[in-house]
DNA sequence: GCAAGGTC
């Protein structure tokens, strides 16, 4: 029997065409990456009994990127970015060995069916999957065909079986338009994002930011915030004047009139008709309308609506939205998250999911009588084929009918009930008042304002957009305020105006969509990918060239906001050439910087940097600096200038002085490198000498910490060697009060894994051992390295958690 | 160390 496999972009959606093709009739196993599953029946394939075989990727099976040398920030002019540098397909993601699992399943298969997500990077991603399947599948015999591609717009069984009976081919033009779009999304961000993070951290001390990047998606989506700040900067507020009347309406009621020209900005005119106004004393209905208006029912919630509305009712931003529906989804709650479809298939049972919320304890009496009284189909959305909209698939907890009362967000506020008037009533008028008031700026954009303008411009995706809105805020470029309103930082704001002034081209939505309308050319036949992309790419190679010889027009407006190098941070460390003090600039990226040299020294990031006893570098002369992730994590120290310039052949850029091959330097890996480390491969547990009274060895390489002769007086790596595990002896020195040594000794010379008598004395409690000497003594494995240590201070959170419907009703409202 | 696009 002949084998068919079938491929889908992820794995709930392979087990659900599955399910729909084998009618609930297969096996189903785990593939050998965990992530994804293969499921297997029989059935007809054109005109034949075959066995299926049901699998999945999940997104994307390769990702763009230069070939290695040109990943050296150092030694690459951005400029070669554009052209010389060569571009590479590297597995996305490697823990998941896709290609190699693709294999294994494909081997011997004679067709392959791609049922890849109907849109251009579905298309892109089945040639992904043929590159990977076609040489392990068995060759077709004479011309037959053995590639097909399912053409799907829903998860139902008509659209599934309907796709089935009729496979096409897969489009090379829509996947060649998204291997542009990745080019030269490649080429022109990492060019420019390199050419200003260098240019700019190499002139300023406290830009507070290790990446100034550039983008065709983030850097619009800055734009929009800054161009609201910029709103709100220029805002020049306006007096007007009000004209307000009240009447006496029956007997206690006062009644305030709206004036039918709102506001008049000339003081003049309004005196003059508060001064008609005043002569009156009776007001008298002119008409009664009465007008009716209805609520459109909503539509279907789709992920960018769903994120909008976290966003600005639940005060929660759009990756922790997507984390938490991720989890409801897994858990059962909902549907799956991550749908672009605002329409429910026709034959989709809605009265099926309104049955899971029968007993829920906020809308189960709202649920009953829908069901008994039938139910209103929301209005017609959008399908993208894609997954059906978000759907509540179990009751959780958190009222007329209608859907305002389980969205009373939705509803229209109950206006003050007006009192009744007819035509020619008379009532005396109480006051007559002028009001004098100012125009407000506006406010900063909301998060949920943001997603809607990047939605309407095509910035992004909805997997992409909080990808975007955190990038802008991790890079320092904008905060988020209270009420999730988007302020940007000086450095935001100065990029942006940089870009305005120099090529506006660079931070207008317009950029996006002017490139996706070359890249649809492309997927339409229409241009040839190589002209377009070699068009484009001449395009931005231009901007960047004028760019960078226009940045002195960024630098008159960087000037104003920061500092230049020289004039930041704080002398600590004395200088190997010219024996000055270099300065220690603390905003990120952390480094030194040598004024009279006009050198900078990169420095380890994520820990303190100290003098380190003022000791040098026998190399170079330059004072030693203790880095250190803090009391419970690990610490070592390091010579600026080797950490830039690494002093020996088997040396990398980064390497402190617990890495240095130096032979006979007191502070380097050789003289104080105790034995192999107990988890990672290349690892060398290495003594720290600052550790005393508590001390400690730790791996050069990962985040194991070994403590080992707590209150020693003294610790030292003696120069012998273990006999059976080669590792360098420890010398340790105990005053008598406190020797925990046998017989009154104060002083042992031992191997720290092998020796007896230090058994106890070593404590590998941090980190699991796998050498010999104590295997068996399974220690709970408990990371002691950075950024694993307890949260500092329980500090209680000083707002009460807001009532989250009525903070959902305060944004529609 | 960089982009944006999939998805876990």
């Amino acid at each position: 029997m002949k084998t068919v496999f079938m491929v889908a972009e992820k794995p709930s959606l392979a087990q659900s065409i599955a399910k729909i093709l084998s009618r609930g009739n297969m096996t189903s196993h785990k593939g050998l990456n965990g992530a994804c599953s293969v499921h297997e029946y029989t059935g007809s394939f054109i005109g034949q009994s075959v066995h299926f075989k049901m699998t999945s990727v999940c997104g994307h099976v390769m990702t763009l990127d230069f070939i290695g040398k040109y990943n050296n920030w150092d030694k690459v002019d951005p400029a070669e970015l554009f052209s010389k540098a060569p571009t590479e397909k590297k597995e996305a993601n490697p823990k998941l060995t896709m290609v190699k699992f693709l294999q294994v399943e494909g081997r011997g298969c004679d067709y392959i069916v791609l049922w890849l997500d109907c849109d251009k990077e579905g298309e892109n991603i089945c040639f992904e999957v043929l590159d990977s399947v076609i040489p392990v599948m068995n060759k077709p015999r004479g011309t037959e065909k053995t590639v097909y591609r399912a053409k799907f717009s829903s998860i139902t069984d008509t659209d599934i079986c309907n796709a089935m009976n009729s496979l096409g081919e897969p489009n090379r033009n829509e996947a060649l338009s998204v291997d542009a779009r990745q080019e030269l999304d490649l080429r022109i961000g990492c060019a420019f994002t390199r050419f200003q993070t260098k240019y700019f951290q190499g002139k300023y001390g406290n830009l507070d930011s290790s990446l100034i990047s550039f983008g065709p998606c983030q850097t619009p989506t800055l734009g929009f915030c800054v161009e609201r700040h910029d709103k709100i900067q220029s805002f020049k507020p306006e007096t007007y004047w009000v004209l307000q009347a009240k009447v006496n309406h029956e007997k206690e009621s006062s009644l305030t009139l709206e004036w039918d020209r709102v506001r008049v900005f000339d003081r003049e005119i309004a005196q003059m008709f508060l001064n008609i106004t005043k002569m009156a004393r009776e007001a008298k209905v002119e008409s009664v309308s009465k007008k009716e208006k209805a609520k459109q029912r909503p539509l279907a919630l789709n992920t960018v609506e769903m994120l909008r509305v976290a966003s600005a009712a639940l005060g929660m931003g759009p990756q922790h939205t997507m984390q938490i529906a991720e989890r409801l989804y897994t858990q059962g709650y909902i549907s799956y998250p991550r749908t672009e479809t605002t329409h429910y298939p026709e034959n989709f049972d809605l009265k099926e999911s309104l049955r899971q919320q029968t007993n829920n304890p906020y809308w189960a009496e709202t649920v009953k009588a829908l069901l008994s009284e039938g139910v209103n189909r929301p209005r017609k959305g959008h399908d993208a084929g894609d997954h059906p909209p978000i759907t509540p698939m179990r009751a959780a907890t958190e009222a007329e009918l209608g859907f305002t009362d389980i969205m009373p967000w939705q509803s229209i506020p109950l206006e003050e009930s007006l009192p009744n008037c007819e035509k020619g009533d008379v009532f005396p008028v109480n006051e007559v008042k002028l009001l004098e008031k100012q125009t407000n700026p506006p406010d900063y954009l909301t998060e949920a304002e943001l997603i809607t303008l990047m939605e309407k411009h095509g910035i992004g995706t909805d997997a992409s957009i909080p990808v975007h809105i955190n990038n802008i805020c991790q890079r320092n470029y904008v905060t988020v305020e209270s009420g999730r309103r988007l302020k940007p930082t000086n450095l935001g704001i100065v990029l942006v105006h940089g870009y305005y002034k120099i090529d506006a081209e660079l931070v207008l939505p317009t950029i996006r969509s002017a490139v996706e309308k070359q890249l649809n050319l492309i997927a339409q036949g229409k241009a040839n990918y190589q002209q377009v992309l070699e068009h484009t790419l001449d395009i931005f190679k231009r901007k960047f060239h004028y760019f960078v010889d226009s940045i002195a027009g960024m630098d008159e407006l960087m000037e104003v906001s920061f500092s230049p190098l020289a004039a930041t941070g704080k002398p600590l460390s004395r200088c190997g050439k010219c024996h000055r003090f270099m300065k220690y600039i603390q905003a990120k990226p952390s480094r030194l910087h040598c004024s009279h040299c006009d050198e900078t020294y990169s420095l380890p990031q994520n820990g303190t940097i100290k003098l380190y006893k003022e000791l040098r570098c026998p190399l170079d002369d330059f004072e030693l600096v203790l880095w250190s992730s803090g009391s419970r994590g690990k610490s070592y120290p390091l010579c600026p200038y080797c950490y830039n310039h690494p002093p020996f052949r088997d040396m990398k850029k980064g390497m402190g002085c617990n890495e240095c091959t130096h032979p006979t330097c007191q502070h380097s890996l050789s003289m104080l490198g105790i034995g192999q480390c107990v988890e990672c491969e290349n690892g060398v547990l290495v003594l720290d000498p600052t550790s005393g009274p508590k001390w400690k060895m730790a791996c050069n390489k990962c985040n194991v910490i070994v403590h080992f002769f707590e209150n020693a007086h003294k610790v030292r790596v003696s120069p012998e060697t273990c006999e059976s595990c080669d590792a360098a002896l420890v010398d340790v020195d105990f005053n008598k009060a406190k020797s925990p040594l046998p017989g009154d000794e104060t002083q042992h010379s031992g191997c720290v894994f092998c020796d007896p008598v230090f058994q106890d004395l070593v404590e590998l409690k941090h980190a699991a051992t796998r050498h010999p000497m104590h295997r068996g003594g399974q220690g709970r494995r408990q990371g002691r390295g950075r950024g694993k240590g307890r949260r500092p201070g329980g500090r209680p959170n000083p707002k009460r958690p807001k009532d989250k419907m009525a903070a959902l009703a305060a944004y529609f409202v």
